[in-house]
RNA sequence: GGGCCGUUAACUCAGUCGGUAGAGUAUCUGCCUUUUAAGCAGAGAGUCGAAGGUUCGAGUCCUUCACGGCCCA
């Protein structure tokens, strides 16, 4: 801790590495692990908060209760403590004549920060506060750091990621988020279990990254002296597991993709992709409103959110519109400006964006609607009928072979979820992947790879099928109010700490 | 990758026109047996993100760099 190559120690931290050893002195374990704790803080309160003071003082109880010190108020020959555990914080009353002079004395070694024990019974002080009045205080973790001030919390938001363990200690929002987040992956699960689906796992390392437009982070493999991709997405491996003969299958796991960092984008992030043989992505859209709206309800209270000022209603129907549709309603064009490449690509340059020469109709036609439409949504919206040049692992629509039975549902001005159904047709799909081969070859870096064990399978015959991705970062900045993806992501990516002597 | 903003005590923040580095909380000392942003009195605490430059003199002006945030790509 302090040899030569640390950083020099701040005042407090060597007024606190004093009175730690002045406690090692005196015999006082520092990092004990005999505490017998017997209750959680929080079913403390919920059982007796409405108990009135006659009514504790009868309770002969005694609880061992064991948590980080908070706060302090203290006076000459008594203290009050808020501690805090997992469940809840609570008010402990320490008194010299209940605990004795040399144990007091101990204790006022003790500070905020440090993770203490105490046994004692409730009772309530003259303000109403529920109390518990030590018997005994025991030191359970010695903190050799300060906690960030009590009135003000912890704000630096550099420090809030880089060091999320204070962050959660002293901001109850923080826990909160992550509470919210773990309830609600809890409650797809649930969801999709309810609806006959079954979990599955599937690499995420892969030879051949595929299943979505991105580019992969790539490793090595060194015993079979192999490389290898971070998957950039799930897909070709579910879609394995249909022609297999499983007819619904879901997983929630990590991606990722080598892009850049924005308040929406962590190059790690979760999603869930789920498969349904027999269905269609009609079929899908309707199970994503009864999907999002009872996961609002649950973890909210109701339909509708309130997402940074602005009323999100996800319960009903929502509304549906083609891809063209939307560049015509929302994005305000008309179709000789998105139809004809020569103007769309005039079109984009007049936008502010470049555009290569090659790149396809579809292609530009995704770029203006990024740009025109996507901002617009903010109520939850399905675009479906995406070009086909973008989606090569999409059925073709039956009756315009340009366009396919995909959708993307936008909430907020976002992209939240991707699906359609899904092409089973091998023939074609070798041709949607040469495609992309062309692509990836003109130096399009996000281009799909060539699959071949993924069309041998499809060789074998896959049932008629839809399929779903849903951002889960982004659906829990969703319902919890949060505007960049980082307040949702326990440790995002940062760059390393400079100056970090430990 | 580009633009803008930020980085000052452990935390939250001031710092005027370039002239000795400030507050609150926290900490330490003393007093204090029902406080809750406890109180009173006193004290200590700084690589002003880093490195250069301008200047008699730089937290402040200029340049470069690092890290972070927001926006754009």
């Amino acid at each position: 801790m302090n040899d030569e190559q640390s950083q020099p120690l701040s005042q407090l931290q060597k007024q606190r590495l004093e009175k730690f050893t002045q406690l090692k002195n005196a015999g006082v374990a520092l990092y004990p692990n005999d505490f017998q704790k017997d209750a959680d803080i929080g079913e403390i309160r919920s059982a007796h908060d409405d108990w009135d003071e006659d009514k504790l003082v009868g309770l002969k109880l005694v609880f061992a209760v064991a948590g980080r010190i908070m706060s302090q108020r203290s006076f000459g020959k008594v203290a009050f403590l808020h501690i805090q555990d997992a469940t809840d914080q609570i008010q402990i009353f320490v008194q010299r004549d209940a605990i004795g002079s040399e144990q007091y004395a101990l204790f006022k070694k003790m500070d905020i920060g440090d993770i203490v024990g105490v046994v004692g019974g409730l009772f309530r002080t003259k303000t109403g506060e529920l109390t518990v009045k030590a018997n005994t205080v025991h030191l359970v973790s010695k903190s050799l750091r300060p906690l960030p001030e009590k009135y003000h919390g912890l704000k630096d938001v550099e420090i809030r990621y880089r060091q999320r363990y204070v962050d959660l200690m002293v901001n109850p929002r923080t826990r909160e988020i992550f509470q919210r987040r773990t309830k609600m992956i809890r409650l797809l699960r649930n969801f999709l279990d309810e609806h006959g689906f079954m979990e599955v796992e599937t690499p995420m390392m892969q030879p051949i990254p595929g299943g979505a437009t991105a580019k992969p982070f790539i490793t090595h493999h060194k015993a079979l002296d192999m490389r290898l991709y971070m998957r950039i997405a799930p897909e070709l491996y579910l879609k394995r597991l249909l022609v297999g003969g499983f007819e619904k299958v879901y997983e929630i796991n990590r991606n990722f993709r080598n892009e850049g960092i924005s308040t929406q984008h962590n190059p790690e992030f979760t999603m869930l992709e789920f498969y349904w043989a027999y269905a269609t992505y009609e079929d899908l859209m309707d199970l994503t409103e009864k999907m999002f709206a009872s996961l609002a309800r649950a973890v909210t209270g109701g339909e509708r959110v309130s997402y940074q000022g602005t009323e999100i209603n996800l319960g009903g129907a929502w509304r549906r519109l083609t891809f063209y549709e939307s560049l015509e309603s929302i994005g305000g064009l008309k179709p000789e400006q998105y139809c004809d490449p020569d103007a769309a690509r005039k079109l984009m340059f007049k936008l502010g964006d470049n555009v290569q020469v090659n790149e396809k109709i579809g292609k530009i036609q995704a770029k203006l609607f990024d740009l025109l439409v996507e901002p617009k949504l903010i109520q939850p919206h399905f675009i479906y009928h995406y070009p086909t040049d973008i989606s090569p692992l999409s059925r073709r629509n039956d009756q315009n072979p340009d366009v396919t039975d995909r959708f993307e549902l936008f909430i907020a001005g976002r992209e939240m979820a991707n699906a359609f159904s899904e092409l089973n047709d091998p023939m074609d799909q070798r041709v949607r992947f040469e495609e992309q081969v062309k692509e990836k070859e003109a130096g399009d870096e996000e281009a799909h790879f060539m699959d071949e064990d993924y069309i041998r399978a499809l060789e074998y015959a896959m049932p008629p099928a839809a399929g779903e991705g849903v951002g889960i970062d982004r659906l829990v900045m969703l319902l919890t109010d949060s505007p960049s993806i980082r307040e949702v992501i326990l440790f995002p990516l940062l760059r390393p700490e400079v100056n970090l002597a430990l």
